[in-house]
DNA sequence: AAATATATTGCAAAAAACAGCAAAATTAAA
DNA sequence: TTTAATTTTGCTGTTTTTTGCAATATATTT
């Protein structure tokens, strides 16, 4: 009797469990804000998709998310605190740990007098926190806090790409940053992107930000992704660029790793 | 594998429950701590189904376990405290003093969908800070903390005036900033300023900053002066312009004070 | 100004939490 | 061992929380 219904139970769970994707709310928030860290903006549609809850519910969460100061919500969607808070403090960064180590490994490009541009988010944040005192530079950059950080680097002459300012990524858009960028050519370009896909290429959410990065392309010699793994293999809906006009990505896995094996017969420096 | 976990749970069921009058409350929670601590999360009713017991006890364990701290119960199950999120609580805070008043004065000029340059400086910077929310603006900029401070305000347009960034007063300089504000005529530029004296005009400590100062001057119709009086009657060894330049003049003080006499038949409007 | 997208609000169904109570199990004492 | 006291457990009805839906309001874009 007892035993029946165990039984019994045992085939309900075993009918129904595919099927459901129980989810606590607390779990849910949290891939909320996750997904936010990770790309720094998300829509609030994309969430309840990828959730699959009512975009009601979505955006109750991100409304709660927003009221523990956790993230910030916008009309239609969420950004990252990153993204708006310039707080020197930066000990809420996403995957801190990995940036730091990608950031290290890419600075082992420079070489002294390198004329250099770095571009906004969190990694390249962190590349210029971590540039070598040692060698001189010359450093274009179209991010807010990127020059920021900058400007304490003794040994770097910084220069900033004008423009009109996008809120929520907090660089030069537009088209006289576009004017600007077409006058230069730098060594490197140190590029960040929203999502990065071995045959779709690099994708943004956001359609000025694709073509200030393509401006950022043209101007430089070679191009170097700034990229954590967790980005790998996800994509948007505006392009970039293609992967072969990468010269060199750099994640925080050894490049010989399982996980970039899509990448590695592609004429791409992996870092 | 997800159905091969739930058989061998009905499995270990079947098998164990002859046994499970053995249980006691303490072997339970330790269990539910366990499986808490190995998935993060888990539901209560999986709990129970587990470990064969009615939800209200697991709810009343789960209960118990939270009041010692050893995880956080949540709406439908718990979660472990590695889990939740304990918030960066960034206050806020910023304190308001003298300067607020001069911003609020000088903020007054503006009108709905003025084209306003805001210059480097702590004063402008509060009134960047301050500037009013309800009409829309579209703001210029060279000054890295006013571009950070207009960022935060939806009524704006920022604007930032690229060149070499200036390390001590964090101001794009040099020429490629001079001829970017060739370019632009906006209907009223708020400066700073290093010193000013009645008779010898706007000095300032800076050559570049002079040069950056004057081609702000010539980029607008109006140049509001943002001034604390404590600087007033004071000078510096380069010079930027002469009073008669500046349309307006604000400071903290009303405009009759007598601190003010000096440049009141100047044909300078005082704030 | 119209059209579209996003927010807000109220509401109802479902799930979960709660409080009180009685049966069962455990413990303590005779 | 038996009995009484205490704790634990499961059940019931009620309250609260969560969620999705629909209608309305607000915001954004064309």
């Amino acid at each position: 009797m007892k035993v029946n219904g165990i039984i019994w139970n045992c085939f309900l769970l075993l009918i129904l469990n595919p099927n459901k994707n129980l989810m606590l709310k607390e779990e849910r928030q949290h891939a909320i804000l996750n997904e936010v860290e990770l790309h720094n903006r998300v829509l609030l549609t994309d969430l309840a998709e990828k959730l699959d809850v009512s975009i009601d519910t979505v955006r109750r969460d991100v409304k709660e998310l927003d009221a523990e100061n956790l993230l910030t919500k916008v009309h239609g969607g969420a950004v990252s605190l990153g993204f708006v808070n310039h707080s020197p403090a930066r000990s809420n960064v996403y995957a801190l740990d990995k940036k730091v180590s990608i950031a290290k490994k890419a600075s082992t490009l420079l070489r002294n007098n390198s004329v250099i541009l770095i571009d906004g988010g969190t990694t390249c944040l962190e590349l210029a926190r971590l540039l070598p005192t040692n060698i001189k530079l010359t450093c274009f950059t179209l991010s807010l806090p990127v020059a920021m950080e900058l400007l304490g680097k003794p040994n770097v002459e910084t220069i900033f790409i004008g423009g009109t300012l996008s809120r929520d990524s907090q660089i030069a858009v537009g088209s006289n940053t576009i004017n600007a960028l077409a006058q230069i050519k730098v060594d490197y370009s140190f590029i960040g992107t929203g999502y990065v896909d071995a045959e779709f290429g690099l994708t943004e959410f956001d359609w000025e930000v694709v073509q200030t990065k393509k401006a950022v392309i043209n101007a430089s010699k070679k191009t170097v992704l700034l990229c954590i793994s967790e980005k790998l293999n996800s994509q948007h809906r505006f392009k970039t660029c293609d992967l072969n006009v990468i010269s060199t990505m750099v994640t925080e896995l050894e490049p010989w790793d399982k996980k970039l094996d899509a990448f590695k017969n592609m004429n791409i420096q992996l870092l």
